[in-house]
DNA sequence: GAGTTTGAAACT
DNA sequence: CAGTTTCAAACTC
């Protein structure tokens, strides 16, 4: 990953963003047009052609007639979801695009990534369809996620209706119980001779006609199949079908139809997506190619794949610990070449469901930026023995550049199993190569084209992947990590303070490989190493009557489950996670930012990371690990509200003399790697020594404390994150230069 | 390891 | 918001 990684997560936000609006300008459109009958079925509607800039024009003045009687409507969705006008444009927005050739372009309804553009003529390309909802700006996670499953030849696009980290009753009630509320599914399938024009000129209001057109249930388990009915230009899905599938005859793929997919939605109450065929085509969506001709049996084609959903996700945020994943489908994308599996494919699981790949197909993960779920990737390789444990440090990065190795899935399928854990996984999992430690998640940092991968994970060959992969794993595994895979001397890694500064941390990371330096470090991964190094897993708690589940408890608060923690009656872990979604949404009614890293960056151009809240104490000083500051390693101030503190040096600052909050200056702990700057040493000596590997060393760990306070933060955004990067680099940069110029000055005076 | 101290979190 | 209580970690012996 790299800079293609950087490019296409970029693009991928940027398409989300785009696509956010018209996505919601399509929703408020289709709740206008079939507020009835969404709000009762799921139902699939078939439109007339609209590829045509005239036909267009009719669906615009369509549109324009339908919302002029019901202004109540429209002023209601003005007020909750976008102007009039934006219907119109989102119109033309179809219309740009069914004009336009190849892949989108910006001004598209989606704009593809460079990485999604690089496989567009041969591979289908994933775009996930999410409804959009109007949500509070409170909302932690994206409310929608579309799935698309892949069931032998089969693939079908679920439109799910995730859960909600919202303040909003309802939706909190649904992540708590993890429904699903909406599920639709679009799929050219197997399919009897459609004929289209006898339906789109079947407009009789109240006339109910069986068409030919197949709506399936997909539930689990069953696969009925049953005609929908034709009413009033709609297909009205059968009211039990939760899930649907559309059966679309491939003949008509290629034609101007319009697929609407109107959906019951709970929050808005109806989501709908428009589709025409044609669009979809043009898209990816539909993929002609992959229109397998019917079967023996005469009627019954292979399907049609609708490969590309588009997702259209709001920026979390909120952090929330380890969302629950019962009941969810999670996704992971199939990236590179290779095999029947093409690029772009998404492989889902149900829960912490398994995925089955057939053999040497992946080469890349990809976990979708909205998928809060995905934090681990157990995989298992059927064809060998062991499996791998990839956790993904809250989707921190969109993509896992990890290859599933040939020779893993080589013959037999593989079986991934994505393990909704948040940091503290199952002990005893065989891991993969040099490991080191971040915190409540370590990262392996693996050279490109190591052999010594060979077991594990290598990385994609493809030529938009650098020479690094990233492997999170948890600490806990690090000594069976030593025991079994030799140590790489090549390996980088940095050590570094997590920004809650608990924990120890060794993060080697890729995430932006042009901001984050990489400081090479040889690590012999052993505990004696890590406790040499003030690197050691995180603690376990001692939770006695908290039941781990407030704030009390780190884990808990760092949002991580138990695991091998010595408290009594734990209710923070996978077994109960509807106790513990409740006490975090307790948490969060009290404090919104109850889960956000306590240890914060000051104001752009600042220096130091500081306590949020502050401290409070009162007899220690703060020169005691009572102090959250002193325990994070970060000098008091102003936030905080302590009494005789002595814990007022500068991170990285000391002996500089300009962050002395009382004048008073202490060492406050010989064994702190924060002073890079010593001011006992002076003139060239200084700044030789100021530009020790030690700096580097300690600029790195700033930068990396960057990513991953924004990976704790729970966001998405990677330009966020870059920004922090970049910023946290100009302070680095502007603190070496000050010390460089202060130096300088005393050479004078201590040489003469 | 038991008891004490401490300050954040939770509660009123 | 302030005062009090609860809690678990840090600390001491």
């Amino acid at each position: 990953m790299t800079e293609s990684m950087n490019l296409d997560s970029a693009d991928i936000v940027s398409s989300l963003e785009e696509f956010d609006s018209l996505d919601t300008s399509l929703e408020a459109e289709l709740n206008m047009l079939s507020e009835e009958q969404h709000l009762k079925h799921t139902s699939i509607e078939l439109m007339p052609s609209v590829l045509s800039k005239s036909s267009i024009e009719v669906i615009k003045e369509e549109i324009v007639e339908k919302m002029e009687p019901e202004e109540h409507i429209e002023e209601q969705l003005m007020e909750e979801t976008i102007p009039y006008d934006n219907t119109v444009n989102i119109i033309d927005s179809v219309m740009d695009i069914v004009e336009s050739e190849g892949p989108y372009h910006e001004q598209d309804l989606v704009r593809l990534s460079e990485d999604d553009q690089n496989h567009s003529d041969n591979d289908p390309l994933e775009i996930d369809h999410e409804e959009s909802t109007m949500h509070n700006d409170h909302e932690i996670f994206s409310d929608r996620v579309i799935d698309e499953v892949i069931v032998g030849d089969e693939q079908v696009i679920e439109a799910h209706e995730s859960r909600a980290y919202d303040d909003n009753e309802a939706d909190i009630s649904d992540m708590i119980s993890g429904n699903v509320t909406e599920e639709t599914v679009i799929e050219g399938s197997e399919v009897m001779e459609f004929e289209k024009q006898e339906i789109i000129e079947k407009k009789e209001p109240e006339k109910v006609v069986t068409s030919n057109v197949f709506v399936v249930n997909t539930h689990p388990g069953t696969l009925q199949t049953a005609q929908a009915i034709l009413s009033n230009n709609t297909l009205i899905a059968p009211k039990e079908n939760k899930v649907t599938r559309l059966i679309v005859p491939t003949s008509n793929s290629d034609t101007g139809q319009t697929i609407r997919i109107v959906s019951p939605g709970k929050l808005m109450g109806a989501t709908a997506k428009t589709i025409t065929l044609a669009q979809a085509k043009q898209m990816g969506l539909i993929n002609l190619n992959q229109i397998y001709p019917p079967n023996s049996k005469g009627n019954v084609g292979k399907l049609v794949v609708p490969k590309k959903t588009v997702t259209v996700m709001k920026s979390p945020t909120k952090i929330l610990p380890a969302p629950p994943t019962l009941g969810k489908t999670q996704k992971v994308v199939i990236r590179g070449a290779g095999g029947s599996l093409k690029a772009g494919t998404i492989l889902t699981s149900p829960g912490a469901g398994v995925l089955r790949i057939p053999g040497a197909q992946a080469t890349q993960l990809h976990i979708p930026t909205g998928n809060k779920q995905v934090q681990y990737l157990k995989l298992v390789g059927s064809s060998k023995p062991g499996t791998t444990l990839v956790p993904v440090s809250a989707l921190s990065t969109k993509t896992i550049p990890v290859a599933l190795q040939t020779s893993l899935l080589n013959s037999a399928p593989a079986t991934f199993k994505v393990l909704p854990i948040t940091t503290q996984a199952t002990a005893g999992q065989p891991q993969t190569s040099q490991t080191v430690m971040s915190g409540t998640t370590q990262r392996v940092l693996i050279p490109a084209n190591t052999s010594q991968m060979n077991n594990t994970l290598v990385q994609p060959t493809t030529p938009r992947t650098s020479q690094h992969s990233i492997l999170m794993l948890q600490p806990h595994v690090l000594p069976q990590v030593s025991k079994q895979e030799k140590i790489t001397p090549t390996q980088s890694s940095t050590v570094r303070t997590t920004a809650n500064g608990k924990r120890a941390a060794v993060p080697t990371t890729k995430v932006k490989e042009e901001i984050v330096p990489k400081v090479e470090v040889k690590t012999e991964i052993d505990e004696a190493v890590m406790e040499a190094n003030g690197i050691r897993p995180r603690k376990p708690c001692n939770c006695t009557k908290s039941m781990c589940l407030k704030l009390y408890c780190d884990c808990f608060a760092n949002g991580e489950f138990c695991h091998q923690c010595n408290c009594t009656t734990c209710f923070n872990n996978l077994s109960h996670e509807e106790e513990r979604q409740r006490a975090i949404k307790s948490c969060l009614e009290r404090n919104p930012t109850a889960f956000r890293p306590k240890i914060g960056k000051t104001y752009v151009g600042s220096e130091e990371r500081r306590h949020n809240k502050g401290c409070n104490c009162r007899r220690s000083g703060c020169l005691k690990n009572y102090c959250e500051c002193y325990e994070a390693k970060i000098p008091c101030s102003k936030n905080c509200k302590c009494v005789g503190c002595k814990n007022t040096e500068g991170f990285l600052r000391r002996g500089l003399g300009d962050d002395d909050k009382f004048g008073i200056r202490e060492k406050a702990d010989s064994t702190s790697a924060r002073n890079s700057c010593d001011p006992h040493i002076t003139g060239h000596r200084q700044v030789l020594n100021l530009m020790s590997p030690q700096l580097v060393e300690a600029t790195c760990q700033c930068l990396v404390a960057q990513v991953e306070e924004w990976s704790r933060g729970g966001s998405t955004d990677l330009d966020l994150a870059q920004t922090w990067v970049i910023e946290e680099l100009g302070r680095c940069l502007a603190q070496l230069i000050d010390c460089i110029n202060k130096s300088l000055a005393q050479i004078p005076q201590s040489t003469s």
